[in-house]
DNA sequence: ATAACCTTTCATTTATTTTTGAAAGTTTAA
DNA sequence: TTAAACTTTCAAAAATAAATGAAAGGTTAT
C-alpha cells in the first residue's frame, strides 16, 4: 500500500469511528487529514482534498478549533489562514474527553442527582425500582466522572502505566 | 417532583445521552423505561408508554436483546412475550463496553495496525507525519483496548476502587 | 383444519442531520 | 475610497437515519 492510499484509508476509518460515536463524519475526516499533514493546510486545500464545500470546510474547521484540536496559523506576508492539528495523541484524547464530559456527562449527572432526590412511597415497587436504578446509574456516572478528572490531569504514561500495573 | 414526571425526565435524559453517543434515541428510551420498571413489560406496554409504533418497538427490543441489556420472559399460561432489563449498572456498563469494543474499536485497531506497517520514504515529511500519527493513535487505541479488557473482567468495586486508590 | 392471538418484516413516509453555494461580511493594500 | 482577497453565514437542498403500519409469518388451542 502506498502513502496516498493509506491516507485515504486512515481518513475513512477515522470518519467512520467518529460517526459511530456521534461526531460528525466530515469533522472527523478533516481532523484525520490535518493529523497526517506535516504542514498546516488552507481552507482551499481541505476543500479540494476531501471534496467538500467552502461552507462545510469553514464550519468544520471552526468546530475543530472549538474542540481544541486545531489551531489557526498565519504565515507572514500572506492573508490566507492556515490550519494545523495538534499531533500529540494523548492531548487529543484529553481534549475530546474534556469536551464531551462538559457537553454531555456533566448535564446528565446533574439531572441524575436531582432524580435521586425524588421522594415517593417506599412500599411502591415502581418507586423502588426507579429509585434504585437512578441511584446506581448516578453513582456509576460519578465514578466515570472522577476517573475522567484524573485522566485530564494525568500524563499518558502515568495513567496507563498505573492501570496496567494493578491489573497485570 | 412526582414519580411519573421523574420517570419521563429520566427517559428523556437517557435518550438524549444515547443519541449523543451514536445510539438510537428510541432504543435508549426503551431501555430507560425498562430499567425503571419493576416488572417485565409487553410490547404493547412499551408502545403505549412511549407512543411508538409496533414495528419500532419490536425492532428496538430486539436490538436491546442483541446488546445483552434486555431479556425475553414468558409467563406461564400466557402467550405474550415480556421484556425485562438487566438492572445491575455495572453489568450494563460492561455489556455496552463489550459490544462497542467489538463493533467499533476492534475493527479500527485492525486497520490502524495495517496502516502502521505502510512503508515509505523516511525523508518525506508527508510520510513521516503519517507514520508517526498513525503509530501514536494505534498505540493509544491498544491501551484503551487493554483497559477495556480489564474492565470486562473486573468487579466494579475492584475496578474503580483500585483506580481511585492510586490517583487519590 | 382453522381461527385467534401474537410477532416480525419491510416498502413508504417522516424526521433529523448534514451539505451546499451564493450572498454578505471582513480585512488589507494601494 | 475602492477593489481584491479571503472568511463567514444561512436558507434551501440533499443525504441519512428512524418510524410507521399494514401485511405476512408463526404458534397455540380447539
Amino acid at each position: 500500500m502506498e502513502l496516498a492510499e493509506a491516507k485515504l484509508k486512515f481518513i475513512e476509518a477515522w470518519g467512520k469511528l467518529g460517526s459511530e460515536w456521534g461526531i460528525n463524519r466530515t469533522m472527523a475526516q478533516v481532523h484525520a487529514l490535518l493529523l497526517v499533514s506535516p504542514e498546516a493546510l488552507t481552507t482551499e486545500e481541505v476543500m479540494a482534498e476531501l471534496s467538500i464545500s467552502r461552507g462545510n470546510a469553514n464550519m468544520t474547521l471552526r468546530d475543530l478549533i472549538d474542540w481544541g484540536l486545531v489551531e489557526k496559523q498565519h504565515k507572514t506576508g500572506e492573508r490566507k489562514e492556515y490550519f494545523y492539528a495538534e499531533k500529540d495523541t494523548w492531548i487529543i484524547a484529553r481534549r475530546v474527553a474534556e469536551e464531551r464530559k462538559k457537553r454531555e456527562l456533566d448535564p446528565v449527572i446533574k439531572i441524575l442527582g436531582q432524580l435521586t432526590e425524588v421522594k415517593g412511597d417506599k412500599k411502591d415497587p415502581a418507586f423502588k425500582a426507579f429509585h434504585s436504578s437512578v441511584t446506581d446509574i448516578s453513582r456509576l456516572a460519578n465514578n466515570v466522572n472522577k476517573t475522567l478528572d484524573t485522566m485530564l490531569k494525568a500524563e499518558e504514561n502515568w495513567f496507563f502505566g498505573s492501570i496496567f500495573k494493578i491489573f497485570k
